[in-house]
DNA sequence: TTCTCCACTAGACACTGTCAAGTATGAATA
DNA sequence: TATTCATACTTGACAGTGTCTAGTGGAGAA
């Protein structure tokens, strides 16, 4: 059972902890900083989140369910699409995809509710994979070609989103173009 | 000028972060904790780095440098060679490449001889890509390509060393054919 | 000898996560 | 109504951190 006014200062710790890893990583996230930031005094969040992995582990958990939903509702689209959902979720969600990849911050394994979000989206992948191979395809070219979808995804994810690509490249017009031009690439390998 | 014992310890620090940061993380990475294990005063490590981002700095740059140095090499043998290089080299500098690809730990433009490393990388996948593609190409196509490679090649590697592909893929013999099984697939879509 | 770097030490400060203990409030119970 | 009790906090303390400032010892040059 949790009140309005719990579920208020977990709600506002949770937000000002996803903005302050969008703008300026999960690192720098303290929890007396998001107690300051929620007007409570410094141990207050230490009530609805045990301890500082446990902010992470909230996060995570939201952010997986999201993933899943966007990848989920992209499945019908075809694998170049459910490649582009996966980029777009992490650019329209830096915060959580940021904290989300950081196993350091708090390992998955331990935060059960979160590990089924995480299942979720990775079996969306799974199946995509298997339904394009044929149920009778083998189970090292269903994991590579897993290992190769999810790795062309993740590594553009990161690369915009962390990474130097988009200045290494100098002059990108539309980074819409540039994602679709890549999740085309990455799945028309795949069904040849 | 450096005497002997500068060097040493300078080299002792440098050793000791990268073995934490392969360990458990560049964040676990503490000032007063590598100057405790080179056995000297917990300012000592200033000297030589400026600030705990000097540390990180210094980890960049040799990392570029070997990774640049590895895909060189690895150029005359083609695109998917190349790839796979980079993949071998996170997974055998785990220490470097965490910190590496961490733009909150110290931003590479602050620090131009890591910078020009960084360069060196790059610039050999672009050559490459631009090789295959002919002088000739749209500028917009070599972007996508340079991006697309590139993506392949840092999504398997930060998912096979922080992320949970193994453990979801579940049964995978052979890492390693896993590997090259991914960088063909990739180049095979760059050259048709 | 004196001067001056160099590599390092020592102490302090503000900040952090977290443990332990106290307090107000509202609901359930006797 | 009076008492109990869990919830949602507050306050205070402690060890650990990065880093600023101020020393210290020793080697080489004048």
């Amino acid at each position: 059972m949790s009140s309005a006014k719990t579920d208020g200062l977990r709600r506002q710790v949770l937000d000002a902890a996803v903005a302050i890893a969008a703008t300026s990583g999960p690192d720098v996230i303290s929890m007396r900083e998001v107690a300051r930031l929620a007007g409570v005094s410094h141990q207050a969040p230490y009530h609805h989140f045990g301890d500082r992995a446990g902010i992470f582990a909230a996060i995570s958990e939201e952010g997986f369910r999201l993933l899943a939903n966007a990848i989920e509702a992209s499945t019908t689209l075809g694998m170049a699409a459910m490649c582009e959902a996966y980029v777009h979720f992490a650019l329209a969600h830096k915060g959580h995809f940021r904290v989300m990849m950081r196993n350091d911050l708090c390992s998955l394994e331990d935060y059960p509710s979160a590990l089924i979000q995480a299942d979720r989206a990775f079996n969306a992948l799974r199946n995509e994979v298997t339904v394009i191979l044929g149920e009778d395809s083998h189970e090292d070219e269903a994991n590579a070609h897993t290992a190769y979808m999810w790795s062309v995804a993740h590594g553009l994810a990161t690369l915009l989103l962390d990474g130097p690509l988009l200045k290494k490249l100098g002059s990108v017009a539309d980074i819409n173009a540039l994602i679709r031009n890549v999740a085309r690439k990455a799945s028309s390998s795949i069904t040849v």
